[in-house]
DNA sequence: AAATAAATACGTAGTAACACGTAATTTTAG
DNA sequence: CTAAAATTACGTGTTACTACGTATTTATTT
């Protein structure tokens, strides 16, 4: 049985070393490794791996811009990230890119024989637990999905300290445009009528501002 | 030479790993590990090794739980944590209980080689990597510092999503009072003249308000 | 006891945000 | 092509926050 051959890159060192000398134990064929990202896209160039495990956050370059820098570059490498945190966007980005799977820091080492299988095969590897973690969340972004591309646009800059004037003349409308705009925003968020509580919710939910 | 023994505990399958087989192959007396707080708590009950290399974050019990514990229990384990993040609140805590150093998620094997060697001679290990961190960061802090009991009182409720009104009343004040108070604020904070520039640095420095 | 700092409070005035309604124009979708 | 949705814009009015000055009453410190 020939194995596929694999390529890893990780920036923290005994992750890097927990994740080689399990590969090399399980006898996978381990090609190389890189500590950043920019080592890891030069491997992938290099050696063409069949499959490259990269960490998704990385010096350089992070996993999801070796993902595009790769699919730009028609590199079929398939890539397989691992993260800290479960993140949905990963979700969506893997059917453009040619992410085939991702592995989570608490992943037991079997889940992740499962998952290298899986890519292998050509499949993509999205874990029971990482669906049900998808699909429990979107209730909170139902509320975001009910805005339209510009009211989003606008949230995005209400969180980014923005006045309704700066928004304004970035946007090029009226401020009073704006304004209507942050009202409907509130309305369609259902926010407690309170000074300021547009902006506190746009703080507190920026990260969810992709 | 006599080398001091060792336990470890991660829920992280793959760091768990890359510790574990460097320790052993650098010829530690590695005579334990644990999957999560409970079973590391056990392990340093049961084994009382001189060393417990814990992470931060773990199921059933954080690592700084597990130092806590140990110290009322009068266990002389010395506790060394994991962590991803440079936390500035570990070298605070680090005096009171007997946590004697912390690995960052970055380091690379020699600067935990390092560390063990320091924590084995009975010495607290911080790296100059942390102590960089920790002393560059406190000049915003230097700000709050001018600030006066009350002045931070009401930022805090600020950054709590509190009116002036709201305010006025928690503390049984004038709400004209609140809004010199902001004003002072504003001023010694140097902050922008913007609108809401002073909710929002509250909001971007809420963690620093303890 | 005197000086200093902190906390309290108000006057006045300007700007930003929010609420609610109306309405024209442009885009998107069926 | 037509209907629906989105974007644009304004009128009018309210409330909250900000700026700056003044001033009294409490601590705190020397």
């Amino acid at each position: 049985m020939r194995k596929d051959s694999i390529i890893i890159a990780d920036d923290h060192p005994l992750l890097l070393k927990g994740l080689s000398d399990f590969l090399s134990e399980k006898n996978y064929n381990l090609i190389g490794q890189g500590n950043d990202g920019r080592e890891a896209y030069n491997l992938i160039a290099k050696l063409s791996p069949d499959i490259a495990i990269l960490d998704i956050q990385m010096p350089y370059l992070s996993g999801i811009e070796i993902a595009k820098k790769c699919q730009s570059n028609h590199l079929k490498t398939k890539i397989v990230l691992i993260t800290f945190h479960k993140e949905r966007e990963l979700y969506h980005q893997a059917q453009e890119l040619n992410i085939f799977g991702y592995i989570l820091k608490d992943f037991a080492l079997e889940e992740i024989e499962n998952c290298i299988k899986t890519v292998s095969d050509g499949k993509r590897f999205f874990s029971p637990k990482i669906m049900e973690l998808l699909s429990l969340k979107p209730k909170q972004n139902d509320e975001l999905d009910h805005l339209t591309p510009s009211e989003k646009k606008i949230l995005k800059l209400i969180a980014n300290d923005k006045t309704n004037k700066e928004i304004a003349s970035l946007l090029f409308i009226s401020h009073r445009t704006v304004e209507k705009h942050r009202s409907n925003i509130i309305n369609k968020l259902n926010l407690e009528q309170k000074t300021n509580s547009l902006l506190i919710w746009a703080k507190e939910h920026q990260n969810q501002l992709h």
